[in-house]
Order: structure tokens, then sequence, then C-alpha cells
RNA sequence: GACCGGGUAGCUCAAUGGCAGAGCAUCGGCCUUUUAAGCCGCUGGUUGUGGGUUCGAAUCCCACCCUGGUCACCA
């Protein structure tokens, strides 16, 4: 099938006379545009009198053929790109002539054509460009190749209008296949519906499902809204290493790289946080960085080891100030991208599985209240009863809970798996145990807490929130008495030590995750449906 | 890493021990207003890989690979 498709690239190049890898075009038009440049009266009065000159807007676009419907004599091809699923065009032998009618007919699926003629609608009332029709188009050109046809061979409408003496031209063509698909294409009507090819082949994926190449533009449009946000609130954004010889401001195991030249061993960072506070040491008093990070852990469809966070740090603010700027910054955004506080997910029939309320203020509240008010036990610096954790593992036995730890430890255990993923509308979580959080200050009535909030929404970590800790001796000694896993401790920074020596303002910082906040925002399931290119294992050969 | 499910034609899926199939796509015809076009005809397979049981395996067994989900880790 492959040999067939191969056979036709040949036949484009010998018995047409073109490039079936296509040059520069100019002059093309998205498909949304073209769709939206219809003229109904303009049709109309062509329709009613043809003879009294053409009205009818003349437009040139470019797309990959999606369906291809030859009715003898006359052929009619959906085209989509990134702005339109479907704009349909149709190729007249009458109108394009012999030539360029097979050179359609001779089209595959998946190939990327180019048409430019009249906009008009069919009988059925889809508005169509009419290959080669009317007088703003012409037939194959002037090539070795070119047809006998009867339409005038005049430069196209488009071309004249841009320049007041426009330059003669070769005509532009009616129809072309401008690129030759040699894949075959997923089935027209299911499309490609296996996750681990749709993941691989993403490529293929975009063209195929229009929700996927939607998805993904949302999520370039959400970036965008935060950092027009922040910059409008006088944030600077800025870049910090990467590439880091030791790895903090995060619990997780780190990618491991080396440099060469210095015989250096790097880590790929876990998180940008003791860069951007060196930056508020030296001076900068708001800034923020959009980035990836980097985090050797499992895969799942809330994690993917690459992942983009915004951090963001405010001089002279504190975790309250960022709760309300993170607050204010995701209504605006969801305002601005989706025109709407009330986020529906809907599963693959149309029905809404899940709605959620951003409407401002979202709800404060302590974590041990939080967890007192869902599971009837206050944990608060004393140790479970064995009562109460018989039964919360035995009404939640999917879930290994783990009692081992202290009285803070067991609270966050009980928070994080069975609290947090019944958080769907926004709600920020605050009073959590300071000794589970390094790097903010103690709260200054109970120091059991730290002065920081996570906001859970839809089930999951949206985004933490620091009073940012600035004592250098408290920041050493929280360093030195980590708790967990030794493997993901935060190494000793004694650099960042010594930029919080040399002095920074109290400030208030906050992380959010930005693959988790689309997910929310478009309804996708998995971290994979917002990640262009997740991590996948490669396929043995 | 553990557990459960999946892998069959390009795509979407059937076939539970007895000739490996359908729709769409492909290929050849007919058709100038179709749109999952229609009609006629034809193709298309190392059933993820490697072993085993059996007269006979897509189907049962073992190992491995890839993968979806749950749990663990984590945001």
């Amino acid at each position: 099938m492959l040999a067939i498709r191969k056979a036709k690239l040949e036949r484009i190049r010998d018995e047409f006379g073109l490039d079936p890898y296509g040059q520069r075009t100019e002059g093309l038009i998205p498909l949304a545009d073209a769709r939206a440049a219809y003229d109904q009266a303009a049709d109309q009065q062509f329709k009613d009198n043809p003879d009294a000159g053409d009205p009818r807007p003349v437009v040139k676009v470019a797309g990959r053929v999606m369906q291809h419907r030859v009715m003898g004599n006359l052929i009619f091809m959906s085209l989509r790109d990134a702005t339109d699923e479907g704009l349909q065009i149709a190729v007249s032998k009458k109108a394009v002539g012999n030539e360029t009618f097979k050179l359609a007919k001779l089209t595959d699926l998946s190939d990327i054509v180019i048409a430019q003629g009249p906009l008009a609608t069919t009988k059925t009332g889809e508005v169509t460009v009419w290959a080669g029709m009317g007088s703003g188009a012409s037939g194959l050109g002037s090539g070795p190749a070119a047809d006998t046809n009867d339409a005038p061979n005049t430069p196209a409408n488009a071309d004249s209008d841009a320049s007041p003496n426009p330059k003669p031209q070769t005509p532009a063509p009616a129809f072309t296949v401008i690129t030759k698909s040699l894949a075959l294409p997923p089935g027209k009507f299911h499309g490609l519906q296996d996750p681990e090819t749709r993941y691989r082949k993403r490529y293929v994926d975009l063209y195929t499902n229009p929700h996927v190449m939607k998805t993904m533009q949302q999520r370039i449009a959400i970036i965008d809204a935060m950092r027009d946000y922040l910059r409008d609130k006088g944030f600077l954004e800025v870049e910090t290493p990467m590439l880091q010889t030791l790895h903090g401001g995060a619990a997780a195991r780190p990618f491991h790289t080396h440099h060469n030249a210095l015989d250096l061993p790097l880590t790929l960072r876990i998180a940008p946080e003791l860069y951007l506070k060196r930056l508020l040491v030296g001076g900068m008093p708001k800034v923020f960085e959009i980035n990836r990070n980097f985090r050797n852990e499992g895969v799942s469809p809330r994690h993917n080891p690459e992942f983009t966070m915004l951090e963001a740090y405010e001089a002279f603010g504190s975790y309250e100030t960022m709760a309300e700027l993170v607050e204010d910054m995701v209504c605006t955004v969801a305002q601005k991208v989706f025109g709407t506080l009330t986020i529906e997910h809907k599963n693959e029939d149309g029905e809404v599985t899940r709605t959620i309320n951003l409407e401002r203020p979202w709800r404060r509240v302590s974590m041990v209240d939080l967890v007192e008010e869902r599971t009837g036990w206050k944990f608060d610096q004393q140790p479970a009863s064995d009562e109460i954790i018989d039964r919360l593992r035995s009404e939640n036995k999917g879930k290994d809970l783990d009692f081992s730890g202290t009285p803070a430890e067991q609270l966050v255990e009980v928070y994080e798996k069975l609290i947090e993923p019944t958080l769907i509308d926004p709600c920020y979580v605050t009073h959590v145990p300071s000794v589970i959080i390094p790097l903010a200050k103690k709260n200054r009535e109970d120091p059991f807490f730290a002065d920081v909030y996570e906001l859970a929404i839809n089930g999951v970590e949206i985004s933490p929130g620091y009073s940012e800790l600035n004592d250098p001796a408290v920041q050493e000694a929280n360093f030195r008495s980590q708790v967990g896993d030794e493997a993901e401790q935060q190494q000793i920074d004694e650099d960042f030590l010594e930029a919080l020596r040399v002095g920074m303002p109290p400030a208030g910082g906050m992380g959010l995750g930005i693959d988790r906040l689309v997910m929310m925002l478009t309804g996708a399931p998995s971290i994979r449906d917002v990640i262009l290119f997740p991590l996948m294992r490669p396929e043995k050969q």
C-alpha cells in the first residue's frame, strides 16, 4: 500500500511536472479565515445572474485532505488545518481542465493540497472553495504540463489586491498537491483512538483529532494569559539554571547528567526555587519563571517526568498575598480563555461528569480542621488512636495508609490520600505541619505549623504557596533535620545559605503546576493529554 | 516496583480449541452538488515476541516486550 503511494508520488513528479514536496507559497490564508470570507450576498448575486460579473471573494487555502469524494467529473475534498476541522473544496473538471482534474483524482487522504477559487455554497449550503472557477483563478498554470482549459489565465484577485501595480507572474494553480503523504491515514470516521499510538505519533493525533489540537491551543492560550497577568502585576520573567550542581527547592529524586569539559556531575533541576530566591536577595522584587522541572519519579495520569511549573516570588509578600495572586490569576485566565468560571468536564458522550466552580472567594481552611471535618478525628500533634486508624483503613481498602510516622506525618498522610482527592472546587488548605516544609516560615502563634497554603482543585494539588523562610540559621537547621526518604531529601546548598546571610527580604512565593491547571481547565483526564510529547518507552525493534 | 486489563488488516473492532472476519481506508470500474457520499468488483494478516500443550492455538500454559488503569513514589 505504501508502494502505491510512492508510485503516485513519482507520477506527480513525472506526469504533472510538480514537486511532490512543494515550495514556499504566498497568499495562503487559514481555513477559518477563508470560511469567514464567504459573502452570501455576492454568492447569491452570482447565482442569480452569472453574466453580470463575479463578485465572490477568491481565496487561496492549504490543508490536509481528510475526505475525498469523487462524483465522476466533480471532486469534493474536506481540508483541515489548525483553524478549521473541515473546509470543503470542490474541483470540477470543467473548471480546472483535464490535467488538474486528474491530479485531484490522484490525490490521497492525508496529502496536503492547495486550492484557489471563489467561495460559494453547495446545494446543501456548505461553504466551499470552488477551485479554478470564476474570474479570479486559473488552471494548473503555464508550466510544461499546462493543460488546455477554458478558465481565463489572469492573476488572482488576492494578489492584485495587495499591490497597486501587480507584477505579471505565473498564474497560481487552482489546485495542486503541495505535499504528498506516504503514510496511510487512520480511518476517517473513528480516527486514531489507541492511546499508545496517539502519544507516540502526536503528529498524526494532532491532525486527526481536532479536540487534541484544540486542547493544545488552549494550553498555549492559558500560559500566554498567565504571562500577561504576571507582567501586568509587575513581575519580571527570568530564566534560572536547569543544569544544577545541587538540586534543591523540593523533595524529589533528580535526573543525573555530566558536563564533559568541566568533568562535572550535574542534575536536572527539580525546582527553580533556590535560584529565584537568590534574585530576591539581589534586589529583584517580583520575579517569575515558567519552565520545565524534571523529577525522576513514577509516571501516572498526573505525573510526567518533565512537567511545567510556574514559580513566582514577591518581596515583602506572604503566603496570603500569593493566595490572593493565584486566585485572581486563575480566575482571570479562565475568564479570558474560556469565558466562564464554571468549568465542566465532559465524557465522550458529552455528558457533564464534573463541574468546578471557580467563583471567588475560594475556601480557606486549616489542614487540621479540614481533616477533622471529614474524618471526625482531630489529627493535632497527638498520634491517631488505634480505633481511628482501623476505621480509616477499613473505609479505604484500596489505599495503602501509612500511620507509622509522627502526628504531623499522619495528618499529611490522611489529608493527601483521603481528603485532597475529594477537593474539586478550589480550596486553600493552610496550617500545614512545618516539619515537612523546610523552606517556609513557621507560624508565629503556633510553630508546629508553617505559614503556607496548599491549593487543591479538581482533586489534586495545583499550587503551594509559602511565606518564604529568610532566616539563614533556621534554614540551615531545617536542612539538617529533614524527614522522609534520604534519596529525596534536599541537599544542603551552602551558597543558598550564604545568599540568605546576605539578606533576603521577607517574601511570598508560590508554585503552580501548569499541566495540572490545564487539565483542570480543559477537563483532560491525563497529564499526557496536555503535554505534546509525553515520555514513552521506545518500542523494541 | 506490585496488581488488574489490553495488543488481531492502515484505522475501528469481531472471532474462546476447528478454514482469521466485518466496516471504513487501499486498488479497478460508474457517477458534476457530495459531505462517514452511493453502487459494482478486487485486494489486503508471521493474530506483540519467543517457547510449550494439542491431531489442530488468535483462543490454553510459561517467559519476555509495549501499553491503559489502580496502588506505591510524587506535583
